[in-house]
DNA sequence: CACTAGTGCAA
DNA sequence: TATTGCACTAGTG
């Protein structure tokens, strides 16, 4: 468990009681595995789980008992200079308020910027009026606290959730923080992070980029840092096998500046980096399952706009129309959606009478098949990987996932053999219709080696 | 202390 | 009304 206090608590039971208990939970375990196993057998959930998830385990264990180095030091004098700053902006924040009040409170700041200083709401919650960081940009220039506000915000974030936190959660023995892989709960097969969440470190803005660089190697090392290019959309072109989506590949052409000549009609050499930025917003939202309202509100266009650029997508790219409508239709017929290798989700409210719900889980038949093919090929690569250091002997190591990526504590001698081994095995992990790309980077930290 | 709501970080 | 997660703070019971 990665929960430090659920882990305690087990120990306060009385021992009789907590022996009895644990003998129950691996009998009752085994019972169940004697009848699962035969309902399992020669399945693609069985493979699944003999060639991916089992072996898996030993991997993830090696990565969360190795851990990661960070410089608490840095950390510590960045955490001085972001209090300065805070104090700063709440002095200011409270003179134009006209009052103090609790900041990170969203019931009381609404009240300051809806009631007091009679600012236009921009969209409600459950509970009232919206604060959040894209209603404070709609709100910019209507009054100086709007600014303040935002850079309020984004410091008192990283600074609470990443700063602060890290050094705490070094081990004191190893002085490395030892996340935990968490293997069952991501309902695409995707591995999740916690205590801390090594997942979601930042990586955007100058203090962001301040965090990743505390990311360290051991002495001496360098990090590795490897990420499939374009994963899930090259996921999506193997299984449509849309021919511009192809070709594209094929031919390693920028797919946000190849779909933005697509769907604008235009040559290359007139494309925007504003239409590439549209373009590329309309690519992930594809993913997703995005509609026209959801586009107007990602590009701040008008409906009809979002409509036109999406109708333009699937005229250009047919295929992706069909895969999606495939997706659904399996989903409905199976109750459930599955990635390339058979792993399975099921959808219960796949055929409700309840739009919202129906609708919300066709989005997700769509995006499962992407989102966790992707995840069972990166899970493929990490096993290979780990069995060549081993069988090589090697003593980097491979310490993180982050859903498309994987970074290596490296020993400078191995420089070169470690992104021999990684790129080949992250690239060949499941064989598809397009060609599956992962660059290497290096540094002296996460943010250089990124 | 357990829980929800709002918010925001990542892929 | 674009997917998957985790964690922080405020506030309630």
């Amino acid at each position: 468990m990665g929960d430090k206090k659920s882990a305690d608590k087990i120990f306060e039971v009385e021992q009789k009681l907590l022996s009895n208990y644990s003998c129950e939970d691996a009998d009752v375990t085994f019972r169940l595995y004697k009848i699962l196993e035969n309902r399992l057998a020669n399945t693609k959930p069985e493979y699944i789980a003999k060639k991916i998830e089992f072996p898996l385990i030993h991997v993830l264990l090696d990565m969360e008992k190795t851990g990661v180095n960070i410089n608490a030091f840095t950390l510590f004098e960045l955490s001085k200079l972001m209090e300065n700053e805070l104090n700063s902006l709440v002095k200011k924040i409270y003179l134009n308020a006209g009052e103090e009040f609790n900041i990170n409170s969203t019931q009381q700041l609404q009240q300051i910027l809806f009631n007091k200083l009679k600012l236009n709401p921009i969209r409600k919650t459950k509970t009232g009026f919206s604060t959040d960081a894209q209603s404070l940009e709609q709100l910019r220039g209507e009054h100086p606290i709007i600014d303040l506000l935002s850079e309020y915000r984004e410091i008192a974030k990283l600074k609470s959730t990443y700063v602060d936190a890290l050094p705490k959660l070094m081990n004191p023995t190893t002085k490395r923080v030892h996340t935990t892989f968490n293997q069952t709960v991501a309902s695409t097969g995707r591995l999740s992070s916690l205590n801390p969440n090594l997942q979601n470190i930042p990586v955007r803005g100058e203090l962001g980029k301040e965090i990743r660089k505390a990311f360290i190697p051991k002495p001496n090392n360098v990090l590795i840092c490897a990420d499939y290019n374009q994963i899930e959309l090259r996921i999506m072109a193997s299984i449509c096998k849309d021919p511009n989506l192809m070709f594209a590949f094929n031919n390693d052409i920028d797919i946000h500046t190849r779909t933005a000549e697509l769907i604008f009609n235009l040559p290359s050499d007139r494309i925007s980096p504003d239409m590439r930025r549209k373009a590329k917003e309309v690519n992930f939202g594809i993913l997703y399952g995005i509609g026209a309202f959801g586009l107007k509100n990602r590009l701040q266009i008008s409906q009809s706009q979002a409509k036109e650029i999406i109708d333009n997508y699937f005229i250009t790219f047919p295929n992706v129309k069909l895969f999606m409508e495939n997706m659904i239709v399996f989903a409905q017929q199976h109750g459930y959606s599955e990635t390339i290798l058979g792993r399975r989700r099921y959808l219960k409210n796949i055929n409700s009478q309840n739009k919202t719900l129906r609708q919300f889980e066709e989005r997700v038949a769509i995006n499962m098949p992407i989102q966790g093919t992707a995840a069972d090929m990166i899970k493929i690569a990490m096993i290979n990987i780990f069995n060549e250091f081993n069988l090589r002997n090697l003593k980097s190591k491979m310490i993180l996932q982050v859903h498309d990526e994987l970074i290596f504590d490296t020993v400078k001698t191995e420089i070169e053999i470690v992104k021999e081994i990684v790129k080949d095995k992250m690239e060949n992990a499941l064989l598809l219709d397009v060609p599956i790309k992962a660059s290497i980077g290096i540094g002296n930290n996460w943010l250089e080696a990124h």
